[in-house]
DNA sequence: CGGCTATCGTTCGGGGCCAAACGATTAAAC
DNA sequence: GTTTAATCGTTTGGCCCCGAACGATAGCCG
């Protein structure tokens, strides 16, 4: 249903799940026509939630330890598949070449991960986690997936599933269309 | 349901839904007691699909004008609430003030918005659209909307809702959680 | 009135992020 | 065996992002 179509049943009509900005956003968009509104909810709503959820858990899992998002994903790359070529550990952590360049330098000053050129090929470069890096990771994991928990903790069981299933929806969408 | 315990039933059950990612994960993540794999999995798929949506539409849709995700979620706020005082501003936003300050002054750059003083409280400055800016956003809008349906197209409309539905009330945990 | 106190937007430092250009290295073509 | 093309990680330039510190302004209260 388009928000044309919702107003033709009358303003009085909002879902009202919408939260207050949501609402907001229906009446004044409703100028136009053969606006999707389910589609801007659904893509709107996850940069929110990916955004607060992120500064969440920057501020109260990671910060301690100075990690950034993205470095913390680093290490959980190179603790869940091990050591990893530079292109392909980009690749996992949803980055470009370039700035895992950077990330790496940053985390390689902290003495979490260290970098080994790969002799049979001198373009090659493996990233592996220090000892230090090891531990650090085993360590925040866990308090890092209890936040998990507690961001998610409205939704039961099955809803979380649902969520996940119903983003990788999303992402098999997105891979489609490139 | 923890790895730990799907583990018990059997490295045949893992759910065939899983990117091959998150069956990496499982597996490996398994040696540890207590992971909560749905919320792992959930937030996880957030963050993804974030990326991923927020590249293709930087790529496909905004590119051409050379905005940003962050420009264009500017442009769009003034559009639909009107001229803003920079704290709502950078707070409709989602992103701190100072943050705020750099992405108007990019946006000034281009003349797509401008910086008012309010004469009667001179702390403040009011930010509103040029007329290129609306121009620009009244045209850029409906696009946008068009590839948010094109990035939930594997969704039909009543999935599309749920996602929104439940995104929201991850939204409503994290506020509960500060 | 004059000194607190709060709040405004800006600035600063340190990173993250991408696309494009680059040098180094390897592989392929002839 | 030398030229050509592909691929590696890095660098560069420009922007986004945050938290903390800052100067300017406004309101309170003695």
């Amino acid at each position: 249903m388009t928000v044309h179509e919702m107003a033709d049943v009358g303003s009085g009509s909002l879902d009202p799940d919408l939260t207050p900005i949501e609402q907001d956003v229906a009446h004044r968009v409703g100028e136009l026509h053969d606006v999707d509104f389910a589609a801007m909810a659904a893509v709107a709503n996850v940069f929110r939630v990916a955004s607060a959820v992120r500064n969440y858990m920057e501020r109260n899992v990671l910060g301690v330890d100075q990690l950034s998002f993205t470095g913390f994903t680093t290490l959980f790359v190179l603790w869940v598949w091990g050591d990893q070529e530079s292109r392909h550990l980009a690749e996992q952590c949803g980055v470009t070449k370039g700035t895992l360049t950077g990330v790496v330098t940053t985390l390689e000053g902290r003495d979490l991960v260290k970098r080994t050129p790969n002799p049979d090929d001198r373009r090659m470069v493996v990233v592996s986690l220090t000892t230090k890096g090891t531990s650090t990771i085993r360590r925040l994991f866990p308090t890092f997936n209890q936040h998990e928990a507690l961001v998610t903790q409205r939704l039961p069981d099955d809803d979380r599933r649902s969520l996940a299933h119903l983003l990788r929806e999303v992402l098999r969408s997105v891979d489609q269309l490139d």
